[in-house]
RNA sequence: GCGCCCAUAGCUCAGCUGGAUAGAGCAACGGACUACGAAUCCGUAGGCCAGAGGUUCGAAUCCUCUUGGGCGCACCA
């Protein structure tokens, strides 16, 4: 529809131009808007305010000239009219938008998705926490935004994978293993000092009760570096399963889990080191090696090889960003915590130093959740071994709720995550009053079923007699879907799904109040029947992305 | 000290890559259940878009500075 005004803009513009009315130097990019007000049109273009100055003319002539040339074959514009300052405001005429319920009948859950991705590979890799302890509410929050991304970016046409990095080489897991070795000893009637940074919380000791099962005393007398390793992949396994199951239960899957340890072992970040020494990218510095990333907009060089010959984390992720290149992705997205944002240009740089563009690296900075009861905020520590863990929250909220607050806000700003409004069934709670909506649909299909009502079949509908002013506001709603779904698909913002649906939903329930879907009416009847289950159609493709439940009854 | 992000109603936040009179929810106040789900709806009030300059037909949006917050600045991972 936007395409069909904007092609008639076009030709228009050539009309003027072969006429000698405006001079056209270049082709000025098209761009409409739908307007906030309703007396401003349905599609609006401020092309003759942007003209204005090239073409050396006051915009409303300019508009003048547009609209004379305005020829609308296909009988799509009721009128057109210049105001304010010149903008050009276009109404449709109303079987315009009635073809849309007719759209999303034929399409059904495809509705609203369009191709844009043409099959392109495309990955996300998001939460990769640490194993060395249970998945947080942060944790929580990157999971949900990047499996509703995935979600997102595979409904318009991307081949997505998900992919889960696991950190298992470093000293995290080595402080980990010490962790366990230590309660190992307590828990056996040795009174070993704890170490200063170890993991505190109480899941360690229960790996460590798994692991007497499996091992008794074993390892008692066994010096801590000779035990270290099978310590450490004890902890590592069963952090990981115990990741799996969070995820799980949160409805989160991955399609691969990517072990940095594997990187190590199979000589990749060897070879990724000597790719880039022969891209010229690597000079050698006070016994140490560094990658010259200052080259592509990095703030100061960094190592890659330390001078005891040890490798930094950034040399393990030089060898994964090179494997995740070479896996033909043609675009890549990190979803990072935001304490993480100043590693983004080093990264960035490493992608450019292997020849790719700098923007086939998007990184996606997740904030910080604070989490609140009763309205105060719930004092978290890690080294405390006081946070709140997803599952804490999965198990209170439900995962609903706790996957729809979380894309509640753009990812990067701060998020209050209130328990109490999360389990509260109102209108302040955004999940339930989505959801209700829904439901409601739902029951108004039960209710038309038990009278013996059906839906009509498309060629048996009269969508003319929705002629209400709510009636006309829900189809614009559900006209412009396609539009938000590109958006969001496009600036990798899901948010903006959660907004789209509490208006929608809103749009619905002051419908749904103020007039009688079910009346003695039978066609009237039958065309809002028609209208409320396209309007069913497009909450329930819209909540399967955010990966959250429709229910047909609350 | 340098860099990044943020500042919008009392609170929590949107604001669609510069558009027309800045929007929701909560909280406050006042209303609506003899009909398909009141887990809902309607109304009122609430703003110098942190401040100051600049860019232009037009700025919450772009640029500069100031103030006030958050976070980064390792041969740690």
């Amino acid at each position: 529809m936007k395409q069909t005004v904007t092609d008639i803009l076009l030709q228009a513009l050539v009309r003027a131009k072969e006429q000698g009315e405006l001079k056209l130097e270049t082709l000025p990019s098209i761009a409409l808007e739908t307007p906030k007000e309703k007396t401003h049109g349905d599609l609006a273009t401020t092309l003759a305010l942007t003209m204005a100055k090239s073409e050396g003319k006051p915009p409303r002539k300019i508009a003048e000239i547009i609209v004379k040339h305005l020829r609308d074959g296909g009988g799509l514009l009721e009128k057109t009219e210049i105001a304010g300052p010149g903008f050009i405001n276009f109404f449709l005429k109303q079987d315009q938008w009635r073809q849309t319920l007719f759209d999303i009948e034929n399409e059904g859950g495809q509705y609203g998705f369009p191709d844009i991705g043409k099959g392109e590979k495309v990955q996300v890799e998001f939460v990769s926490a640490n194993p060395t302890g249970p998945l947080h509410v942060g944790h929580g929050r990157g999971a949900a935004v990047g499996d509703a991304l995935s979600n997102l970016l595979s409904s318009v046409g991307y081949d997505v994978q998900r992919e889960f990095y696991i950190n298992d080489a470093g000293r995290q897991i080595r402080l980990l293993a010490q962790s366990l070795h230590a309660r190992y000893q307590q828990a056996l009637g040795h009174d070993v000092p704890f170490p200063e940074d170890g993991y505190h919380g109480s899941y360690v000791e229960e790996i460590v009760r798994n692991f007497i099962k499996l091992h008794n005393k074993k390892f008692l007398k066994v010096p801590f570096d000779e035990c270290a390793g099978a310590f450490g992949d004890f902890g590592k396994e069963a952090m990981l399963a115990d990741i799996r199951i969070d995820l799980d239960a949160f409805g989160v899957r991955f399609d691969s889990w990517f072990s940095e340890k594997g990187l190590l072992s199979d000589g990749s970040v060897q070879k990724s080191i000597a790719e880039l020494k022969e891209r010229g990218h690597l000079y050698e510095q006070d016994g140490a090696l560094w990658l010259k990333s200052t080259a592509f907009g990095d703030d100061k060089d960094r190592v890659v090889v330390k001078k005891d010959g040890g490798y930094t984390y950034l040399a393990t992720d030089i060898a994964y960003h090179r494997n995740k290149l070479g896996r033909g992705f043609t675009s890549l997205v990190n979803i990072w915590g935001a304490d993480h944002h100043g590693y983004i240009p080093r990264v960035q740089a490493v992608i450019q130093a292997f020849g790719h563009p700098k923007d086939s690296l998007h990184v996606l900075l997740v904030q910080l959740v604070s989490i609140l009861r009763h309205g105060q905020p719930v004092p978290m520590s890690k080294r405390a071994g006081t946070f709140v863990t997803l599952r804490d929250v999965v198990q209170e909220v439900g995962s609903d709720a706790a996957r729809y607050i979380f894309l509640t806000r753009r990812s990067d700003s701060h998020l209050d995550f209130d328990l109490d409004v999360a389990k509260e069934q109102s209108r302040e709670n955004p999940v339930y009053y989505v959801q209700y909506a829904h439901a409601r649909l739902a029951s108004l299909s039960r209710e038309a079923e038990s009278r013996n009502i059906k839906v009509p079949a498309r060629d048996a509908v009269d969508v003319t007699l929705l002629e209400l002013e709510e009636e006309q506001n829900i189809i614009k709603a559900l006209a412009k879907y396609p539009e938000m779904i590109e958006e969001a698909a496009l600036a990798y913002e899901p948010h903006r799904i959660t907004y789209y649906l509490q208006d929608l939903a809103g749009l619905l329930h002051n419908y749904y109040f103020k007039h009688r879907v079910i009346t003695e009416d039978a066609a009237r009847t039958g065309a809002k029947l028609f209208l409320m289950k396209q309007v069913k159609t497009v909450i329930q493709g819209a909540l399967k992305i955010l990966g959250v439940n429709a229910p047909e009854r609350m």
